[in-house]
DNA sequence: GTTGATCCCGAAAGCGGTTTCGGGATAGCA
DNA sequence: TGCTATCCCGAAACCGCTTTCGGGATCAAC
């Protein structure tokens, strides 16, 4: 099973490995004859590069890793898989490769990145759900190392992102309710370190802003990023003596649970109670009742991540690369028009 | 940005190269105190080493490849990631890589595969939804190349793979509807070249057979694994002059949109019309209504796949690694006993 | 027929590790 | 003290490919 190598090549067509090897990668100054020659005994060989002694000698790892932190919630994870597609996609254009490397704590994490980058493995680093203050993207900056971060952290100007307008999305998601005639809006939102989730709460604070509406922290939750956590937010919510006639949550996770408080309680999602979501995932469509959403594609934007990365590992300027985009609202059937409170 | 180098860390003890690389990988040649002096300096120096370098001077890449074809519908993909956790799991207890390589087509999969293997960018293969007759599986064979399969062709004994009893859990969820009392049961199949899809409708066969009821094949259908094709298989179904009282689905995907063709013909799933699906996915919890299902751990079997694999690259006899693990029936919502024809 | 430029290719030095081999220094024993 | 066994480490080859450098052939031009 020994695999055929240059000096196998070479010696079979009489060159030496190095003219072999620029014929190969396209140097000029090898006679359009003699590629040809090479170029057919390589396929007649089934000769393939050695990628580690390439990867060794040209320094370039063709590989770009993507760090998933450790809480993404379950229920989430379609689109990391979608994401994933879409990186792909980007990647196997050039024939490099796609790491991805789960971690099971934030120090576990910049750990990680540590190890990618100084044990030559890859030559990029796609991070994902920034922090308002991150030490990764410090860790890759101080680096001098090549990332994009799907996201941004609240100081971004330096470096390369890929984001969707949280504030003004969250935005879009409260007026459509406020239009609908919903004026006491509750919020299921994220831990605030997150800047996504702060930056969504910004949003909800300026829709309300917009339409005279007090901001009322008795109705705003900061939950996980989970179903249960979303469940139980509604629940205490609408458990109390005034309890708001419509949510908007920062995922579609925690929105299936607030779904689930509703039904639990005997109301109907999208008649007595509305609820908006974040994410536009799939299932969404089959909740009960489907969820009405802020949606954004994961493959698109994977593929957009892989180009961008690809081009900062270029050396093109990564400030050039920073791109935000909207999210879009799906109307589905859990956000109604306003009910009087006939209930409780 | 000049990383250090294992001749830096060499110079700076006054060593050698090669004592310091045996010193490192723990060989016993080397004296305790020179083993404790060069880690310090190692951790001091920061020093990592490089992984091409290594990679190549070892011939171990000391990576695996999860190839994910191309077809995996957009709703199953939550347990790719959970999948893609539980290798990274077992992966990482030895600092080892995951790779992910996405096809977009059988040929286009061969091709990825033969590429990855004779490239020496990794040490092994794990393959997913095999065929029943599935030449990627003979092409990593005919290479002797080290690799496990999720699932398992039709001839399986001379390979590692890690499947669950698709037969037995068809059965159990098939048993399980008549045991409420249906004797008219639709089947939902994916296609037969897949042997999952086979085994499962062998299931739904034998299960049949168990109780006497004719297997009837204008209410079986075998279609993509997508919500849609889920719901006009359905749809075609319930409209027919003889509708089954119930359907098993190979995956909760279709199952959600058989739920999705009731709902929309005025039933109620679980009360007018029962369904199984098939995969436990988390998200059945929110549709309407929740989703009775066959489930498995994806995680543990992420961890599992991972720790195979790693066996087998290891030397380990492949047929010593095959594992059949059983489905669990998950009760939701969605099947419930069988009610008289009032509709229609 | 020289001269210079041009075209191709050979030679060789890395890239950063690993691993075998052999021998000097030290220890153990007589 | 002398001899052998043991312990450590240095030396060097090697993994497979890339890339710079230099020079022999070839060709055009004078």
């Amino acid at each position: 099973m020994k695999r055929t190598t240059l000096k196998d090549l070479a010696k079979s067509l009489e060159l030496t490995e190095g003219t072999v090897s620029r014929a190969m990668n396209g140097y000029a100054d090898i006679s359009p004859r003699t590629v040809e020659r090479v170029q057919q005994a390589a396929v007649m060989l089934g000769y393939k590069p050695n990628q580690n002694a390439r990867r060794l000698a040209t320094g370039v790892a063709e590989t770009i890793a993507y760090v998933i932190p450790q809480n993404h919630s379950s229920l989430a994870e379609p689109f990391v898989s979608q994401l994933l597609r879409g990186i792909d996609d980007a990647l196997s254009r050039r024939g490099w490769d796609l790491l991805v490397s789960h971690s099971r704590s934030a120090e576990d994490e910049a750990e990680k990145i540590q190890r990618l980058i100084t044990s030559g493995r890859v030559s990029g680093v796609l991070l994902t759900r920034p922090f308002r203050n991150d030490a990764r993207i410090k860790l890759l900056q101080d680096a001098g190392f090549p990332f994009v971060v799907h996201g941004r952290s609240e100081n971004s100007k330096d470096y390369a992102w890929y984001d969707i307008d949280n504030k003004e999305a969250i935005i879009a998601a409260v007026s459509h309710l406020i239009e609908l005639g919903h004026r006491r809006i509750g919020f299921v939102g994220a831990p605030l370190y997150y800047n996504f989730a702060f930056q969504r709460l910004q949003g909800y604070k300026a829709a309300l802003q917009q339409s005279d509406i007090q901001y009322d922290d008795s109705i705003v939750e900061f939950t996980e990023m989970k179903d249960d956590a979303g469940e139980s937010a509604a629940a205490n919510q609408l458990d109390s003596d005034n309890p708001p006639t419509a949510f908007v949550c920062v995922s579609d996770t925690q929105a299936l649970g607030v779904l689930s408080a509703i039904r639990t309680r005997g109301l109907i999602a999208g008649v007595d109670i509305s609820v908006i979501g974040y994410d536009g995932l799939n299932m969404g469509r089959h909740s009960n009742p489907p969820l009405t959403t802020m949606a954004q594609p994961q493959v698109q934007s994977g593929r957009e991540l892989g180009d961008m990365l690809l081009a900062v590992i270029d050396g093109e300027d990564p400030t050039k690369h920073q791109v935000l985009k909207r999210a879009e609202l799906i109307l589905r059937n859990s956000a109604g028009p306003v009910r009087d409170r006939n209930y409780h």
